[in-house]
DNA sequence: ACACGGCGC
DNA sequence: TATCCGCGCCGTGTA
């Protein structure tokens, strides 16, 4: 069930959309937060999304109009107060030191946490309690706000004192802002955004777990501040309206907190959401605050590089054409290549037949405007994406770019960086290298990147307990070598290059579900040879055909997989008869297990590295994590200590029945290190 | 808003 | 018989 058929049927019906929401998780009476529904519309619409085989689960109707009593959907309720004069603060800070658990948010001006003013802070000690300090509304106001020193100064205790649990809902965003003021929140010990997300809920926003977890229909925010381009700051809306809105999310993510604890603890995340998910928060909000810095001067004079470049490549194209044409449109580019040059087609696509890199690439030799089609991409791509694009992001204050690493994004457990994503940066062909000279150290420090080798397959290994596998990553062995030495039968010596590049793409594979068709697609092989070599391979690693065959079977019995330290993914469409849709369920739970193992051992040594960082006073700094590498801005005195530290605790982030290889470099740059 | 294409791991 | 190998984010064109 995909986001957008929710949001869509809610247009329609809040009920429908309450129901759907919890699709494919089986339905209870007690799941269905609605005064009524119609079971004909419901019929129809789970028919119309092929959950037909889940209609006998729906709560039995109870009369015969066909309507069934359950919970209705209430706006918050509770008990909000603003708080505005001393005596008042004053109160609030002993109500909530005595609680010694609260829940808090802020309101702010803007969605960069880097950038937001701080516009208002929410606190609820308790369900149905909450209390809204203003702090930044402008404009007149019947409702006054004390000044932002004392409400700091006062506030700061209770935020920065580690024997007060803190809850929050996305409380990096609120940390983040709060770090802004000078005030670093302590022990932020349950975000309800992230048991959300380690609950598999489709949709992790306050407004809608509260809609279908609590029955309780939020204000939206577009309500306070308009939307579009009517929009105004939270600064500038009414005090009391704002602080019903702002007293509701605290009270409703400590609502949330109070359901989400006891689940976590009963499906076995517990202890994954409070050891690791749960420290990694402020890991991660150091890091974006620490940023990295930019050669902009680099990137100014690449960009005017690339556009020269990209005037010839458009001139030498529209030669070869015979006329000019938009060549960043696929639906041009393809009526060009395929009707008038009328190159042999391959793949077809909505608009036309595809243009893609690998259909253009089989097409180098027959006509000659493919190489510079071809070039004109690459070269495209990276001036609009990681040249044109950066400096708008560079932060003014701080003349770095602060990434925002998203925590609740991926179905596997991975991290996802966003404004901007600085996990995609080029790192092949000469221009990729050269974008990532422009990402710097600051002076009198280097980078110094410390990354995995092999981490997935390591994951693999230690997840199947193949003896082959576990043999080549015990000795050390280069892993696609040992791979082709056993697959295609020869001596280790004996592998020549071209072995082992297929091997290396069939070891990728087994990790993504390959089938002989993608292998074929993926390589120079034929049907015939693709499908031998997956036979020969898994006849050579039958633990890894073993643990693919019982992952899948996990999925068909429980409906989920899981990673080494339990997070899970529930893969709802292994059972489909759709053929298309059930195999592609299949390699979701292949490579969710693989995938989310080396994602929760990145995050714990992160969290451990963070640690000792701070243990030992080292300067320097984390700054990026790319999958399966960490990058930092290392003052020169610290190289040879922080390479060793952190190759040492990546290693021993989370023992496997292999050796965690890391390996270390580090350079004035990302583009220029060496080990 | 969506599809395509393309960058990373 | 035909067949999209997993996970992301983002710029561009098109509607």
């Amino acid at each position: 069930m995909r986001l957008k058929d929710n949001e869509a049927i809610a247009r329609q019906s809040k009920e429908l959309a309450t129901i759907v929401t919890q699709m494919p998780v089986e339905l209870k009476p007690d799941d269905c937060r609605v005064s009524q529904y119609d079971r004909n519309k419901v019929t129809e619409l789970f028919r119309e999304l092929e959950f037909a085989s889940l209609l006998p689960k729906l709560p039995q109707m109870e009369t015969e109009t066909g309507v069934a009593a359950s919970l209705e959907v209430k706006p918050p309720e509770g008990d909000y107060k603003i708080v505005s004069n001393t005596k008042d603060l004053d109160r609030l800070v002993k109500r909530l030191s005595a609680a010694k658990t609260f829940a808090f948010d802020t309101e702010t001006t803007g969605l960069n946490p880097m950038t937001a003013g701080l516009v208002g802070l929410s606190f609820s000690p308790a369900a149905g309690e909450a209390y809204y300090v203003p702090v930044g509304h402008v404009g007149l106001d019947p409702i006054g706000q004390l000044p932002l020193e004392e409400i700091i100064a006062k506030i700061k205790p209770l935020l920065e004192d580690k024997k007060l649990a803190k809850l929050a809902h996305n409380g990096k965003y609120d940390m983040t802002v709060l770090a802004q003021y000078d005030l670093a929140v302590q022990n932020l010990s349950f975000d309800s955004m992230i048991a959300a997300y380690l609950l598999g809920e489709k949709s992790m926003g306050l407004k809608n777990l509260a809609f279908a977890r609590l029955a309780v229909e939020m204000t939206p925010i577009s309500e306070l501040i308009g939307k579009g381009a009517k929009q105004i700051p939270m600064s500038q809306v009414e005090i009391s309206r704002a602080a019903d809105y702002a007293s509701a999310d605290a009270d409703m993510t400590l609502r949330l907190a109070e359901i989400f604890e006891p689940e976590l603890k009963q499906q076995g995340l517990w202890q994954l959401f409070a050891e690791v998910e749960m420290p990694l928060t402020p890991v991660l909000m150091s890091m974006e605050r620490n940023g990295v810095a930019l050669d902009s001067d680099l990137l100014k004079q690449m960009s005017k590089r690339l556009g020269e470049q990209l005037l010839k490549l458009e001139k030498d194209i529209y030669d070869n054409v015979g006329h000019q044409f938009n060549i960043n449109s696929p639906q041009q580019l393809s009526n060009v290549l395929f009707e008038e040059l009328g190159l042999p087609t391959a793949r077809k696509t909505k608009g036309g037949y595809s243009t893609g890199a690998s259909i253009l690439e089989e097409l180098r030799g027959v006509h000659p405007v493919i190489g510079f089609i071809l070039d004109y991409r690459q070269l495209s791509k990276i001036k609009s994406t990681y040249i044109d694009a950066m400096p708008s992001l560079i932060n003014p204050r701080t003349g770095r770019v602060h990434t925002s690493f998203n925590q609740t994004r991926t179905a596997t457990g991975r991290l996802s960086s966003s404004e901007p994503n600085l996990q995609n940066i080029p790192v092949r062909g000469e221009m990729g290298k050269e974008v990532r000279q422009a990402f710097i150290a600051a002076e009198g420090s280097y980078l110094l990147s410390a990354d995995y080798s092999q981490i997935d397959l390591r994951a693999l290994a230690h997840l199947s307990q193949d003896k082959s596998l576990l043999d080549a990553f015990r000795h050390d062995e280069d892993i696609h070598s040992a791979t082709a030495a056993q697959v295609f039968g020869v001596d280790p010596g004996k592998v020549t290059p071209e072995m082992r590049r297929t091997a290396k793409t069939v070891n990728f594979g087994v990790i993504y579900g390959m089938s002989d068709y993608g292998l074929e697609q993926a390589t120079g092989l034929s049907r015939e040879e693709a499908a031998a070599f997956i036979n020969a391979y898994f006849e050579k690693y039958p633990g890894v055909k073993q643990y693919l065959e019982s992952t899948k079977e996990k999925a068909r019995k429980e409906g989920y997989v899981q990673t080494i330290l339990g997070r899970k993914r529930a893969i709802p469409e292994i059972n489909h008869s759709n053929r298309q849709l059930r195999e592609a369920a299949e390699r979701m739970a292949i490579n969710m297990p693989v995938q989310g193992t080396s994602a929760d051992i990145i995050k714990v040594a992160m969290i451990n590295l963070d640690g000792e960082m701070a243990k030992r006073q080292l300067k320097s700094k984390m700054l990026l994590q790319v999958h399966d590498e960490l990058i930092f801005e290392v003052p020169r005195a610290e190289q040879k200590e922080m390479g060793k530290l952190a190759a040492e605790l990546m290693s021993a982030a989370i023992e496997l029945s292999v050796p965690l290889k890391v390996d270390v470099k580090a350079g004035p740059n990302w583009g220029e290190m060496e080990p």
